[in-house]
DNA sequence: AGCACGCCGACT
DNA sequence: GTCGGCGTGCTC
């Protein structure tokens, strides 16, 4: 080793888990920088993670770095935490490194927001000095008028004059104007905290107690102001201006409304969010700001929970059960989980919330498994909202596509009273699709093995896994027949039935398909509170904890199919959606009523829904997996694999399985291969392995071997292939 | 992953 | 003859 060179082990966004070795004669370089360095004969940027003097590579191998940037990026506890995450989900070191930083840096490390300037009069500039102004330099009177007149936001320039830039930089020079960073001012309407009840405070006090690693489960009804517990938790974290707390939110419930009622309740604290909605800009400002330790409080979606923060010193994890935690593609990590390991590490509190937890955090919490403690609220915090009355409508398989009497007198009388309803739809795996009358045949997908669903004001058919999109046939493709029609209930075609029966009620619909942008859903919450909406129509997003003071009837079509699903947390999903949608009816001071239509009223899960009882339904649940030994009583894996070519991917699979079968007789048991409900996907035939251990360091000590040997496989880069650890959806 | 190298078949 | 298809192997 040459002297004053030393050797920095880098993180890079290559399938191969290792870090890679070069030289490097930067004597002030630190750990966590990026570097650009040369790999094979491309340019990659990568992450400096350790400096040292020793490598196990061949020195005439090693190559010298191209150069370094100045900002660390994370700090040797972020490092910790993604070398553990990368282990835990079996994900290359340096992909899993890379996949967390904001894409911004990666593609120039160097950009920063341009910051706006507000340019102001100097003492000196008054109406005089523009008077002599030359005669002929009309812009540039104009221009200083304006800034005499008020502050000038660099934005607004152009609309005085086209070269007003030339204007300031002469105004400038003839020393009349300052200039300085525009700071966009937020209105900051301090929001008096509300009184907190007596179990609020209980809550409160006890968590606050401890100031250690603690993971705490706050399992409250909807609307017993879980919020506002965090709001108290959070004041009291932030009693040094730079302390940091971090709050993960899912995906859908980051809104303005939010951000503004944080910002109200801590109007000195900086608060910045993270979310999939901004600007790539945006979000490197936004995280610079927590990583520089500027913002106290960070609210963020799942990526946030990879956001390095100083001085951390609480989590928050709001509707903790929420499936958007999950990532489902590159590294599978699941951001609560991620913030468990984070907590830990940092030895500082965390606190998950929600009306319906996960069974696997709840099971967890009320045994005080890993360090967990369980705190109930029992009551609303509003004393006058109480909790819905929920009733079952008996429908037969002839009957139960179509929307009840019951259904429709209870829609009128909430129109009468100018109240809103909602139609909860649970669309997993029921769409309407095209069939032939005479001879059975079904529309499906070129591509993926599933159904194409019929959109009738398009006259298209859609794919909702690949996103196909045909015109209908007006006959049959298999016996040409014409008489083609679509079964099933969609959104749509309940929109078109409500339509019929109340021609003047306004409805609007909450899909997929009509909501691909924020500010559609935002619009809609705004009509709704403005009552603008009198029947809102939708799927699972409704279940997600928005306000809706005026609706006071939840109807759910549907709820069945999940009843017989091949998922076995079909019924657990189905059961926190209906308890989350039913704790959107009376919310305000009107009281709220449940319908439910269902083939099966007498079924345990509707049973415990109309007595309110979330543990009811949670111990049948949980002595069902115990039974079958299933998450929590057993650690999982799964498997995917998948080519275009079928004979790869299945001598692929059918290799790995039985490694994996002969070494693991003691600590797994292995399941598979299999094909998948959707056994093609985008033209990709698709095989899934599963993998069942008593224990977690067991799943772990026969999943490591084995991915390496798995990258070893003849076929490993002909196949797609990945782990998933703690898999969701299976 | 992304790229080069190398081995085959099918073209001006 | 060589162009390009894909299978294989490697990257500090």
């Amino acid at each position: 080793l040459k002297k004053g060179h030393k050797i920095l082990k880098i993180a890079l966004d290559v399938p191969v888990n290792k870090l890679f070795d070069y030289m490097s004669d930067d004597q002030n370089i630190k750990v966590g920088q990026y570097v650009k360095v040369p790999f094979g004969n491309r340019k990659l940027i990568g992450l400096c993670c350790e400096i040292s003097n020793q490598s196990e590579i061949d020195k005439d191998k090693l190559k010298l770095t191209i150069n370094t940037e100045q900002e660390v990026i994370f700090d040797s506890s972020m490092l910790k935490l993604l070398y553990f995450v990368s282990e835990y989900y079996h994900h290359p070191i340096g992909q899993a490194i890379m996949s967390v930083i904001p894409t911004r840096i990666k593609n120039n490390p160097n950009s920063f927001r341009k910051k706006e300037l507000l340019f102001k009069a100097k003492a000196n500039l008054s109406h005089n000095i523009i008077n002599n102004f030359p005669k002929r330099q009309l812009r540039l009177r104009k221009v200083a008028n304006a800034i005499l007149k008020e502050n000038l936001r660099q934005s607004d320039l152009k609309k005085i004059t086209s070269n007003a830039s030339e204007c300031i930089k002469k105004l400038e020079e003839l020393d009349l104007i300052s200039s300085e960073i525009f700071i966009q001012e937020i209105k900051r309407d301090r929001i008096i905290p509300p009184t907190l009840n007596e179990q609020q405070k209980n809550v409160i006090e006890q968590i606050n107690k401890y100031k250690k690693f603690k993971p705490w489960l706050v399992h409250g009804v909807t609307a017993s102001g879980k919020t506002e517990i965090y709001m108290s938790l959070i004041e009291k974290q932030l009693s040094n201006s730079c302390d940091q707390v971090l709050v993960l939110i899912p995906e859908i419930n980051l809104t303005p409304q939010l951000e503004a009622r944080f910002q109200g309740r801590f109007p000195d604290k900086k608060i910045v969010v993270l979310h999939s909605f901004l600007s790539d800009i945006e979000r490197l400002d936004n995280w610079r700001e927590a990583k520089n330790g500027h913002a106290n409080i960070v609210i963020g979606t799942r990526l946030g929970v990879f956001t390095p923060m100083p001085n951390l010193n609480l989590i928050i994890i709001d509707e903790e059960h929420d499936p958007s935690f999950k990532q489902s593609e590159g590294l599978k990590y699941h951001a609560r989980d991620v913030a468990m390991m984070r907590a830990k590490n940092l030895d500082i509190p965390i606190v998950m919330g929600s009306a319906t937890p996960s069974l696997e955090t709840w099971y967890k919490a009320i045994n005080n498994k890993q360090n967990f403690q369980y705190l109930k609220l029992q009551s609303r915090a509003v004393d006058s909202s109480s909790l819905p009355t929920i009733n079952t409508i008996q429908v037969n398989d002839k009957t139960k596509l179509e929307i009840s009497k019951k259904v429709i007198d209870g829609i009128q009388k909430r129109i009468n009273k100018n109240e809103q309803t909602i139609i909860f739809i649970n669309r997993r795996g029921f769409s309407p699709v095209l069939v032939c009358g005479s001879c059975g045949w079904v529309a499906n997908c070129q591509r993926c093995s599933s159904r194409m669903v019929v959109h009738l004001q398009k006259k298209r058919l859609k794919c909702h896994h690949c996103g196909a999109d045909v015109k209908i046939n007006n006959s049959c493709d298999d016996c040409g027949n014409t008489d083609l029609f679509p079964l099933g209930t969609g959104t749509q075609k309940v929109e078109e039935v409500l339509k019929y029966h109340f021609p003047e009620a306004k409805i609007s619909r909450i899909d997929r398909d009509t909501t691909h942008s924020k500010k559609t859903i935002e619009n809609l919450y705004k009509e709704m509170n403005n009552r603008d909406i009198d029947i809102l129509v939708g799927t699972q997003m409704l279940s997600k904890g928005h306000d809706f003071p005026y609706v006071s009837l939840v109807v759910v079509l549907d709820a069945d199919n999940a009843l017989y699903s091949s998922d076995f947390r079909a019924s657990e999903r189905l059961f926190s959606q209906l308890m989350q949608v039913s704790g959107r009816a009376g919310r305000g001071k009107i009281k709220g009523e449940v319908l439910i239509q269902t083939v099966f009223p007498n079924h345990e899960l509707f049973e415990s829904l109309k007595a309110h009882d979330f543990d009811r339904f949670s111990n049948k649940l949980i002595n069902e997996r115990k039974s079958m030994g299933l998450s929590p009583f057993s650690f999982n894996a799964l498997l995917m694999v998948q080519s275009k070519n079928l004979e790869i991917a299945k001598q692929f699979i059918f290799d790995v399985s039985s490694w994996i079968k002969q070494s693991s007789l003691e600590e797994a048991e292995v399941f598979g291969p299999a094909r998948p409900a959707l056994e093609k996907l985008k033209g990709f035939e698709r095989f899934h392995l599963y993998i069942q251990a008593p224990s977690r360091n067991q799943l772990h000590s026969v999943i490591k071997p084995w991915v390496s040997q798995i990258r070893q496989h003849p076929y490993v880069n002909r196949v797609k292939w990945s782990i998933d650890v703690d898999p969701m959806d299976f």
